[in-house]
RNA sequence: CGCGGGGUAGAGCAGUUGGUAGCUCGUCGGGCUCAUAACCCGGAGGUCGCAGGUUCAAAUCCUGUCCCCGCAACCA
């Protein structure tokens, strides 16, 4: 194959090793994937980056828990998800690991870059620290106003720490982002993130001394680079910026960095911010896809609602969960998972459509023509359509995927499957088979019949590479290389030997595989349940709960999700405020006998004062009351 | 008046610069038998959230309004 359309570079995020991934970021991964492949064979040099971030203070915890060193922790995790990809298929050709020697020595040389130009300084962060946890978190990080990994109270505090003149840049970023609309898509995020530029930009803190487990700054010991100068660095790292530039000279700037819509930010205005302040280009694209959603909301690990791809791609194939990722969601939107339109899809497009049709080919040829594909010699009705369509969509399908549109390019390439499949009853070669008069009718028939599904078999190849090769197996072509130029001419089956297999995508019987697939959800093995550290017992007898019967509920004036209560618990009536107006009605409050938290300090809710906490249940994506029928005031332990 | 996204056939979605409303699944009827109860054809089903406006013409542009979903903020 050529290489002279030139580079084409694409990177998925590093992921977060902190625990297994999921479908979600399967999804992501098999998308850069399938782009990758088809770049390759289109005749583009390509180069596809993945990898894992692993710093932060998030896995030195998780790493003290389990009683091992961080780098330990990580290099189990990535052990897995090397292997999930491995299993995958996916065609990287670097693995990034921030941890490795090469991404620390350089993202040290690009902090003193920065530095030196006068971006980097020192000053003083402030924010909300939890003094136990030696953690500062941001607002939104808070549980309850506290700290979201023990549950204590946090205070405001400040610690010395070097920051990035992010601010210097807000004029080139908008300059950017209007100047080169395609930089960031789709467009919905270019106005998101031109709207947030517009709003000004604080100057980024990239250091903290509260956690070690990181790149030490390379001119104080005590601190380590914080989260993005250290994970975005990733993307050029791996090419060896800057001491050994060879792939980075060929490769850099990146033509698109694949990333979910949580995290374009960093990419369209970080990143870009970063390499400015070296003077060097930036990215070509960003690109944020949307998330896929489960029924009732995002999936989380703590929901336990994630699926597992290893299950599904063990019962139906990789090609098969590749196919439905890319053919079912629109890049950038959101979508919704279930394993009923999975199945679905699974069944009319790969067995009813694709597997169906390569099985009547390859048997018709076995039975009409002695198992060879014959030459064509008598053209006939329907023939110039179904050429027409097959020659035609390779070109189709690179407009689409220039717009990393792979649903309609696979919609573009299923055309093509169901006019072959149409091809078949126009012509009725049964029929034909009836007559020896018929003979030369008949294997032009069966000739354009399997240059179609050659053609397909290309088609589909970033796609379902396997698929693909099985197809050709079957029509005998195992020889040939997969040549995206022979996608464009017809005619060029002649004389291979078929051989019938087995069906490419046997049909699911959708009503047992979904109870299957709830069964295998059901007896996944017991996981440990992520806790807060353990306490003792004196620890939680502080804690004095009561039965309340709530006598009054009323919205909170000012603030739209909160209830204001007036709970009896025995002798006293006092006020409750709780965040839960977007779950119940006052009304249908009223008379319930619920648990309170009645020792705990009171607090002021925009002007309310709240003297206990009620209890709920996480029930999905609403709070469920927690009640009781012991009697008002009662003690609750 | 916080920012943003969205409301189009039973479901999930397309609808580029305004010009007879499409696709997939499902459903109903028919055809065919090479094939994985599959394939092919046809039908039913939408006042494009609502109300105004611009226009010869609007799902598509403008104004107002209702509802839903993210994020943000008070969620004891």
């Amino acid at each position: 194959m050529t290489n002279d359309k030139g580079k084409y570079y694409i990177s998925t995020p590093i992921y977060y090793p902190s625990s297994n991934l999921h479908i979600g970021h399967t999804y992501c991964t098999v998308m850069a994937d399938a782009m990758a492949r088809f770049k390759r064979l289109c005749g583009y040099d390509v180069w596809f980056l993945t990898g894992t971030d692993e710093h932060g203070q998030k896995i030195q915890k998780a790493a003290e828990e389990n009683g091992v060193t961080p780098q330990e922790y990580v290099d189990r995790i990535v052990e897995g998800i090397k292997e999930l990809w491995k299993t995958m298929e996916i065609s990287y050709d670097d693995f990034i690991r921030t941890t490795e020697e090469r991404h620390v020595k350089r993202v040290q040389n690009i902090f003193m870059k920065i530095y030196e130009n006068g971006d980097i300084y020192k000053g003083e962060y402030e924010g909300l620290y939890c003094t136990p946890c030696e953690s500062f978190w941001t607002e939104s990080q808070l549980v309850d106003g506290c700290c979201p990994d023990c549950g204590r109270p946090v205070e405001k505090a400040s610690e010395e720490a070097y920051f990035f003149r992010l601010s210097k840049y807000q004029e080139r970023l908008t300059e950017l982002f209007e100047g080169t609309p395609e930089f960031l898509q789709p467009e919905t995020r270019r106005n998101e993130m031109l709207a947030f530029v517009r709003r000004g930009l604080d100057d980024l803190c990239i250091s903290r001394s509260s956690f070690n487990w990181g790149i030490p700054v390379p001119i104080n010991d005590k601190h380590v680079i914080y989260v993005w100068l250290d994970a975005l660095s990733n993307y050029i790292t791996a090419l060896g910026f800057d001491d050994e530039p060879e792939l980075y000279n060929k490769y850099w700037p990146c033509d698109v960095h694949l990333v979910g819509k949580e995290i374009v930010r960093f990419h369209s205005i970080i990143w870009p911010a970063m390499l400015m302040a070296m003077n060097e280009p930036v990215p070509s694209h960003v690109l944020g896809h949307g998330w896929l959603l489960l029924e009732g909301g995002k999936m989380s690990k703590s929901r336990g609602n994630v699926i597992d791809p290893v299950k599904l791609i063990e019962r139906y194939g990789i090609d098969a969960l590749k196919y439905f990722l890319l053919r079912e969601y629109t890049f950038g939107q959101d979508g919704i998972f279930t394993n009923e339109v999975m199945l679905n899809r699974m069944n009319s497009d790969l067995a009813n459509d694709l597997g169906n049709l390569v099985l009547r080919a390859v048997t018709m040829i076995g039975k009409y023509c002695g198992g060879v594909i014959p030459e064509s010699k008598l053209p006939g009705e329907h023939d110039d359509e179904l050429k027409a369509l097959a020659t035609g969509a390779a070109a189709k399908v690179e407009g689409f995927m220039d717009k990393f549109a792979f649903n309609l390019a696979l919609e573009e390439v299923w055309a093509l499957v169901r006019r072959t499949n149409k091809y078949i009853d126009e012509t009725m070669p049964w029929v034909l088979a009836r007559d020896a008069a018929n003979k030369d009718r008949l294997d032009t028939v069966m000739h354009n019949l399997a240059d179609s599904l050659r053609i397909i078999s290309i088609l589909i190849y970033p796609f379902m590479h396997t698929t693909s090769k099985e197809i050709r197996k079957q029509l005998g072509m195992w020889y040939a290389d997969v040549a995206w130029e022979d996608a464009f001419v017809f005619d060029m089956a002649n004389g291979e030997q078929v051989k019938k297999g087995d069906a490419i995508f046997p049909r699911l019987d959708i009503e047992k595989e979904l109870e299957a697939l709830e069964q295998l959800q059901e007896s996944a093995q017991s996981v440990p349940l992520e806790l807060k550290p353990e306490i003792e017992y004196d620890e939680f007898d502080k804690m004095d709960f009561r039965v309340g019967l709530i006598l009054e509920a009323k919205k909170h004036p000012k603030a739209d999700k909160l209830l204001v209560f007036k709970v009896k618990m025995g002798t006293e009536v006092r006020q409750v405020i709780s965040g839960v107006a977007d779950d119940y009605t006052p009304e249908e409050m009223v008379g319930m006998k619920v648990v309170v938290v009645a020792n705990l300090k009171s607090r002021t809710f925009r002007g309310l004062e709240s003297k206990g906490m009620l209890l709920f249940g996480e029930n999905g994506d609403r709070w469920d009351i927690v009640t009781t029928t012991a009697p008002d005031g009662a003690t609750v332990c």
